[in-house]
DNA sequence: TTTAAAATATGATAACCATCATATTAATAT
DNA sequence: ATATTAATATGATGGTTATCATATTTTAAA
């Protein structure tokens, strides 16, 4: 038997290749998606050895479940962020900047597992789906709360709409392969939800 | 050297299986993502084995861009002729209604390409990224027409902004576990594009 | 410094997959 | 009916991948 301080060093180390395969796999699946993602390949990200992995996970499956859920909760934490730091009233319109920015549709391994994977999520897990559903309603929740009429029901219903129509946009703009597009489709979506501003 | 006729016969028979393979292909790319979708899955499919596959196409590559060329060109003939049966001033309404429709949240298979495979695009070869392209394109402007200020510039625009929306949206809808959340992502798009209606 | 335990590396296995060479079957023209 | 050619099937190859058993290295305690 080992002392309490032993345990808790032993646990430290473990835990930071823990996690720092995490973050790798974290940035993976949003790169290269759920399908296309490797054990060795996020194992030499990481800096260590493929086989190594199973000490770490039970299998390739819980990794990618544990990745997406800490991608999507990463993501409510930076619009949290976003909205504390909005002046008062400006928090929706800060959202939408930073959602449909250049600098988030060109940063998909850090930005919005939604519209990283969303169009594999059909396919996934229970629990990767379970995951990503909480925190898509995090989020709704999140935008309601800075909506003019929050507490109403129709609160809700636009923050949905919102969000959705954010995402879509997002994912479009980096599926086409015409950056004039792209810009036009953010654009088009900013003006819809935000009539005010040019 | 063969006669005409023998020719076209030879034509029309391999153009069957050609076909078939593609048909197959077309759905599998969204049932199964481009990434799942293997050429003996797809083969077996179509009644045939797997190594005759390439007496059909010169690779698996060339395949999911003409499966995802095909689906796209499909999914647009679909909306015109939704457009073309709507009654006047009622095409947008019907579009909207067909697209967040559950028949159409629930075939993935046959329904629109882009909320099935949209996050995945950024990965794909140029061919199939530019035939998505096109097809996008093809969409926003069937959609301009039929808004009621059709010809000014704010209509290409919310054309745009409203097929991002309906993409987005549905691609939400079939990705969290929560039917309950699936049909209130729907209605809640439906009543932000077309308040008139309940 | 030596020992015990934890963490990681090495190497192997089995399954899967795209691709291709060759054999077989089916269809057509004489 | 037979010869010719197209279409498809069979079986093999090389590469990749998830998983695991075992060996080595690293860490901390004595």
């Amino acid at each position: 038997m080992q002392n309490k301080s032993t345990q808790r060093v032993t646990k430290k180390r473990k835990e930071i290749s823990h996690d720092r395969i995490l973050e790798v796999a974290a940035r993976a699946i949003r790169r290269s998606g759920y399908d296309g993602t490797g054990v060795a390949d996020i194992m030499k990200e990481a800096g260590l050895t493929h086989g190594g992995f199973y000490a770490h996970f039970e299998s390739r499956d819980t990794l990618l479940a544990e990745a997406g859920d800490r991608a999507g909760a990463e993501s409510v934490a930076i619009a949290s962020r976003i909205v504390a730091a909005a002046p008062a009233g400006q928090a929706i319109r800060a959202l939408m900047e930073a959602y449909l920015s250049a600098e988030h549709i060109n940063a998909i391994e850090t930005g919005c597992p939604v519209s990283a994977l969303g169009s594999e999520m059909p396919r996934q897990s229970p629990e990767v789906r379970r995951a990503a559903t909480l925190h898509i309603k995090e989020m709704i929740d999140l935008v309601a709360r800075q909506l003019p009429d929050w507490g109403q029901p129709q609160a809700h219903e636009q923050a949905m709409a919102l969000l959705c129509a954010l995402i879509g946009t997002t994912m479009i703009a980096r599926a086409v392969d015409d950056p004039a597009l792209s810009e036009a489709l953010c654009a088009a979506t900013m003006k819809q939800f935000n009539p005010a501003t040019e």
